[in-house]
DNA sequence: TTAATAACTATACATTAGGATACTACTATC
DNA sequence: GATAGTAGTATCCTAATGTATAGTTATTAA
């Protein structure tokens, strides 16, 4: 109920509303970053793990958004003293919660697609 | 009712799933479409308008941003035969519907940068 | 006739993102 | 001793994205 009031309130006051939507497009913003939230929605991985699981990605770009990821807050990591080190990186609760933006992108993306196929592309080929 | 159903159907179906989202990805992607589906938001505005309500956009990104936008579906653009014309932009049904979207990202943008600033930052403090 | 406005386009340049490839340190196994 | 697995780094390079600046066509107003 608060939260609601809060949000009305902010969607008018336009330098928050473009600061948070800024941070949120922040968090997906690159090739990669939407296949690393979405393999850990399904538990916590290891870097192989991850590897092994985005197709294409090196290991190059994959250390560097999960250290992104890492310090937005989204991810976290913890270093097992075995032997040899083993990594595990998991989302945190913010992490998790990403999944409502996700939600309202695959509806739109759905309707979108719907829409686009049958009205846009008809009137096209007349 | 039957969306709901579809929507659930198509979250465990990974291959449209990655396709929605990626659309919606696309329709956002890069600097300036953002501030542009907002500027149109309240309602159609022609292109010296928007070139002065988005600080900082050239004719050049403002004009392939539109197009592309316009491919995408998003908005509309009319042609007007006044002397000289005079061309107006406004956002199709599926770009009014992508406010669903951009409150999902605000809500979470919100909430987000309340743990960040609270949680996050106190423990890197320490 | 010079300037101003609308709606762009053209050219050249700078910055950034991402890709390819190879390498490190450590250990275990064949 | 060679190979493989874990968790990455280091370099170099290209392609995409965005910026700066100027020019175009047409018309009206001073």
């Amino acid at each position: 109920m608060e939260d609601v009031l809060e949000f009305e309130k902010v969607k008018s006051c336009s330098k928050q509303f473009v600061l948070a939507i800024n941070d949120t497009l922040n968090v997906m913003n690159g090739k990669w970053k939407l296949p690393i939230i979405g393999s850990l929605l399904y538990g916590k991985k290891r870097f192989k793990e991850l590897e092994r699981e985005i197709p294409k990605i090196t290991p190059r770009m994959l250390s560097k958004e999960l250290k992104d990821l890492e310090m937005n807050g989204i991810i976290k990591r913890t270093v097992y003293n075995t032997i040899p080190v083993s990594v595990e990186y998991e989302l945190t609760e913010s992490g998790h919660s990403f999944q409502s933006v996700l939600d309202a992108m695959l509806e739109w993306g759905l309707g979108h697609r719907k829409s686009f196929f049958t009205n846009f592309k008809k009137v096209d080929s007349n």
